[in-house]
DNA sequence: TTTATTCCCCAGTAGCTCAGTCGGTAGAGC
DNA sequence: GCTCTACCGACTGAGCTACTGGGGAATAAA
């Protein structure tokens, strides 16, 4: 289950892509457009920027946008960004291994073994999917909905 | 992640599934075994046989067996059994279906749409590993080993 | 150079979950 | 009825989640 403030970022990066041609838009703004806290969003903003997601201005005239396109913001970034790694067990993780204190035989242990399976799965899904096919999802699914709609009228 | 009470789950259930024609096992000996702590094992095998994975016996003689054979336990109803619904969002919950409140339209909610698919792989490679390759896999991969060790010889 | 604007950053907090622990109850077999 | 075993509810300390508050620092316009 992702955590609210990983929802949250999803919604500011969608919000942020919808943007016309990269303007930037203010922490508060995005706060009262999403319904976000804004100082909890602040702070999800700032992880976003450190790792290379967004970027930022100080100042009058400034705010936040995106650094990338959204077809290059994957997924699976923004959810390592701000939940950290997500391997599904501790023996499995790339950027901070630490090897399961239970495990008798790392190299052997049957539930790592399997757990690699389904991390490697795990992994090519998100990092496969980008926030452009959030927002093209969407749209799809608003205009199918809306054809619906005027058919029946 | 997985939490460590899942990852007991799994070290309790390939103990339970060596044992020879399914001769009960003691909490306490499991748990010697396994290095798990008595009282969040007894927890632990608990659910597990509420999730109709386990059977248990009370008294002497008893103990706990695997209610399954090892290939129709899967990875994935353990996982449910012990942390619950693996859902990524609230709102594609089967079990307990809660609308996301930042949400303003559940059917074409890009997070959501993207996020089923996540689901969905994820859900169909749980369901698909099941107790028994946990334990082939951790076999072939010791006999790999061995024979290496015995070339080197 | 002042001032308004905007992000940057640290510190704290209520409530919840995780990983257990304690103490007792109830059923099965001898 | 005694012993062995699983069953069950309540409790706890540490750490995490979802925030809130108070300033500080950079930037641009005046």
């Amino acid at each position: 289950m992702i955590s609210k403030k990983t929802k949250y970022a999803f919604l500011a990066l969608i919000n942020l892509a919808g943007q016309p041609n990269g303007q930037p838009i203010l922490i508060a703004d995005l706060a009262q457009d999403e319904n976000i806290p804004k100082k909890f969003l602040e702070f999800i903003l700032l992880s976003l920027r450190k790792g290379g997601i967004l970027q930022s201005r100080i100042g009058k005239g400034g705010g936040y946008s995106l650094a990338l396109p959204p077809n290059r913001i994957t997924v699976g970034a923004v959810i390592r960004i701000l939940e950290g790694d997500l391997a599904p067990v501790p023996c499995l993780s790339k950027t901070n291994h630490a090897h399961c204190e239970e495990c008798r035989d790392e190299a052997t242990c049957g539930i790592r073994l399997v757990m690699d399976d389904v991390n490697k799965t795990l992994s090519s899904v998100l990092e496969n999917l980008t926030l452009a096919d959030m927002i093209e999802r969407s749209e799809n699914e608003i205009s199918k909905r809306k054809n619906v709609v005027d058919f029946s009228i």
